[in-house]
DNA sequence: TGCAATTGGGATTAATAGGTCTTAATTACT
DNA sequence: AGTAATTAAGACCTATTAATCCCAATTGCA
C-alpha cells in the first residue's frame, strides 16, 4: 500500500521534480517524463492532466508540445502538488480511524498524531521545488565526479545519472 | 484512502484500545467489539485472528470465549499492532516512491521524512495500551459529568458515552 | 491544406483492498 | 453424549485504485 501519498500523488511529485531541474521551462514531451521515471506512459499522462487541471502545469499539444511548470519552482510547493491530486484527506483524517475525532475532541493518539502532523507540514509546505532540485543538483554532481574518479567512464559513457537512479 | 495505515491496522489499534480499557482481562465477545467500534463483525474477525496467530491475543472458542489481550496493556505498544498488521513498510518506504531511496542515498525530502517518521515512531513506540486506555477514562469520564449537568438523563438512560462516540 | 506529433479524455481491463457468507473446529455446559 | 456458543478458515463478492488502450482534438510545419 502506498503510504501518505497515493501513487498518482507520488508519480506527480516526482514529474513535478523533473519539469524543476529543467531551468530553461521549455515543455518537455510526456514520453521523456514518463522513461526517465519508470512511471506508466499513459498513468503520468492522466495525473499530469489533472495537474494542469489545477493550474500547477502549462500543457501544449502539437509538435514542440508537452509539459512546463506553470510558475517558477521557487514559488511551487509540494502541499500545492499533494492538495491538487489527494485533496486535503491527509490533513484533516483521524490516524486511527475514529469517525469524531478531532482538535476539539480527540482521540487518544490525536495530539502525538498533530506534532507528527506538523513535521509532515513543514516538509509540505516550507520547502519549494527549487530548493529540491537544486539540493538535487549538488548531489548527481557529488555523484558524477565520484563516477569519475572510481569507475572506467570511457567505456560506460552511457552511466548517466539522474532523478530516478539517484534515488 | 486510509492514511498511514491500511484500514484493517486502523480496526486493529482500536479494538486493541477497546480490549485495554477492560480492566478484568476476561475475553470479550467478538460481537460486542465489532457492534461497539461500528466494524463489520467478519472483518475484524480476520484482524483478530491475525493478531492471536501474532500473539497480541489469546482467543478461546465455545461458551464463554472471546478475545483478551495476551499480556498486560502497559507491555503493548502501538508499533506491536502496526507491526503486526501492516508490516514494516511505514517504516522503510520512500514517502516519494523513489525506489533507491534510503538513508545513504536521500531523495530531496529524505531528511524532512525522517524527522517527521521520528515523531510517528515516537507515538508508536512510547505510548502503551494502558497509558491510552487511561487517558481515555478521564475523558470519558469528563463527557459523562458535563452530559449529567446539561442533560435530562433522566429521559435518555441509555445515552452511554464509549471508545466510538468518544472519538 | 495535409501530415505528423502531441496532449485530452473516455472505455476497458487488471490488481488490490475491503467486505460478506458459509461451514468447520473447538469448547463449555447440561 | 448432545447441544449451543463461539472462534477459525476459506470461498466468494464488491469497490477502489492502478494500468492499458483507443481515438479525438489541437498544433506546427512543409
Amino acid at each position: 500500500m502506498p503510504l501518505l501519498f497515493s501513487k498518482s500523488c507520488e508519480y506527480a511529485l516526482q514529474a513535478a521534480l523533473f519539469l524543476a531541474r529543467h531551468r530553461d521551462r521549455s515543455p518537455i514531451l510526456l514520453r521523456e517524463i514518463s522513461d526517465s521515471l519508470y512511471i506508466p506512459y499513459h498513468v503520468l499522462s492522466k495525473t499530469m492532466q489533472n495537474l494542469a487541471k489545477n493550474g500547477l502545469l502549462i500543457s501544449n499539444k502539437g509538435m514542440n508540445g508537452g509539459f512546463a511548470l506553470s510558475r517558477h519552482p521557487s514559488e511551487i510547493l509540494l502541499k500545492d502538488i499533494v492538495h491538487a491530486i489527494d485533496g486535503d484527506e491527509l490533513f484533516t483524517r483521524c490516524v486511527l480511524g475514529f469517525p469524531k475525532c478531532g482538535d476539539r475532541n480527540p482521540c487518544p493518539v490525536h495530539n502525538q498524531w498533530t506534532k507528527a502532523k506538523d513535521s509532515i507540514l513543514e516538509m509540505l509546505y516550507e520547502r519549494n521545488l527549487d530548493e529540491l532540485s537544486q539540493n538535487l543538483d549538488t548531489k548527481i554532481n557529488l555523484i558524477e565526479t565520484l563516477k569519475e574518479r572510481c569507475c572506467d567512464t570511457k567505456s560506460n559513457p552511457n552511466l548517466r545519472i539522474d532523478l530516478h537512479t539517484c534515488c
